[in-house]
DNA sequence: CGCAGAATTGATACATCTCAAGCTGGGTGG
DNA sequence: CCACCCAGCTTGAGATGTATCAATTCTGCG
């Protein structure tokens, strides 16, 4: 039961939904024949491990559909989540043999995977796929510096309101809606995913997610099921400047 | 006193030290001489803001020596530290209009500077930049994700000893070095410095600091200057692996 | 010599962790 | 169909690590 399922489908990536952000989003029509012919999808349930820190890995992946972690561990067994995946975000390191990080799903999820040495080859002989793989690289570099800041120097009622402000907007843009007013969304973590997410406990979590609601920054339906009234109140209560922090 | 010296000596980039690790060192000399001709100097005191985060940034540029930081600053005066530029490492990102980080240089510091139009022409035209830049970038990811477990996990103590072995090993990666047994490096930064880059407080730091130094983990001769008697002895108070994370 | 920035040290406050007890809701087997 | 179960979650009380505020002490330098 711990072996994903391997499907050989030949999918067309024409009709990919993550065909204009992944890494091949800048690939030409001859380029993407290639890419088929090294590709092949595996789909993991809920909760299964993808890779465990340490071991060999013979291909790197896009996340078509789902969620996955990634995760370190310390010997004593804290942990901190160091990477969120999102359908269209890249898994693996050209170059790399072994995997440095755990990386778990979270929801049903479904990759395609490219093996690693025609991929590499690939990457080597057109411009576009390293091009694209550069500049999603840049983007996650940010986006772990941001994550830097939230964990050096923020509050636990701001590290809160900041992840759900983040799950927000992108669960909006996924959703080709605005991050505005009100806005419903479910949250994909568990309170100990949280945790590991913010460094903090899953105790503090929970506390701070009901600190949020009594305040009415947020409605909770359910555990899981989140309405924020006034989405411009949750980005108040992140700390982070009211501009947004708009890079252009 | 605030402007930068610009230099335009035509350096020889053939004899630079930093030639075999920065973003050019897969260039071919042909690619070499475009790099000269759209190359500056720029150099900058101790203490000097390179760029404030936000401003327009017309350059990108590599470290050639001394020490710079990224900052981000919260609107009520929080400040994490977000990246340690050391010699080779690479500022800017090609395709970005305006800083997203505080750079300030906290040695003396020497940067090679490309005006960004040029620079990102070259990457179109030419592969060898950008897949080193890549390698760079996947390399800094790294670094930031490590850097994300100490901020959301470790113990302050742990903290300190990660940054020294951090600093001891690069320390003795330039001097060309092992890092093992003895070792002996001067401390770049302030204690404040120090506090930034590990979501401390400055007192929190140097109490710490204070606790190795009774503990005979380090040997303090002035407040910079720094003796590791045992490095493994400072590797176990990291709370790392023992086996240092090898990334084949 | 004396000053200013950097660092240390102390006393106390407070945020978050830890340990522990109970709740909730959805699924399962009798 | 109900009772039970269990993972996920909430809440409480107390412990603890780090921040905060404040007072000295270093150290290098004009």
């Amino acid at each position: 039961m711990n072996t994903p399922d391997v499907l050989n489908v030949g999918h067309d990536c024409g009709a990919c939904p993550i065909r204009h952000r992944a890494v091949c989003a800048r690939c030409e029509a001859d380029e993407l024949q290639t890419l088929e012919q090294i590709k092949y999808y595996r789909s993991y349930q809920a909760g299964q491990t993808v890779i465990w820190s340490g071991d060999r890995m013979d291909f790197v992946a896009s996340v078509v559909t789902g969620i996955a972690t990634l995760t370190q561990t310390m010997e004593d067994g804290r942990r901190q989540m160091v990477g969120l995946l999102l359908p269209s975000d890249f898994v693996g390191r050209p170059g790399r043999q072994v995997a440095a990080y755990d990386v778990t799903a979270t929801t049903d999820l479904v990759m395609c995977c490219f093996r690693k040495k025609p991929f590499e080859e690939m990457m080597a002989k057109t411009p576009h796929v390293a091009q694209r793989l550069l500049e999603m690289t840049l983007d996650e570099l940010d986006a772990a510096r941001e994550w830097m800041l939230l964990l050096g120097r923020k509050t636990a009622r701001e590290k809160i309101a900041s992840l759900l402000a983040i799950i927000a907007r992108r669960d909006a843009h996924l959703k080709l809606k605005s991050a505005k007013g009100n806005i419903v969304f479910d949250l994909p973590l568990t309170r100990e995913e949280m945790a590991d997410y913010l460094g903090l406990t899953l105790e503090t979590v929970s506390r701070q997610v009901s600190a949020l609601k009594r305040d009415g920054v947020i409605v909770l339906e359910g555990k899981r099921h989140i309405v924020v009234p006034d989405f411009d109140r949750l980005l108040e209560e992140t700390g982070d400047d009211s501009d947004g922090g708009l890079l252009v």
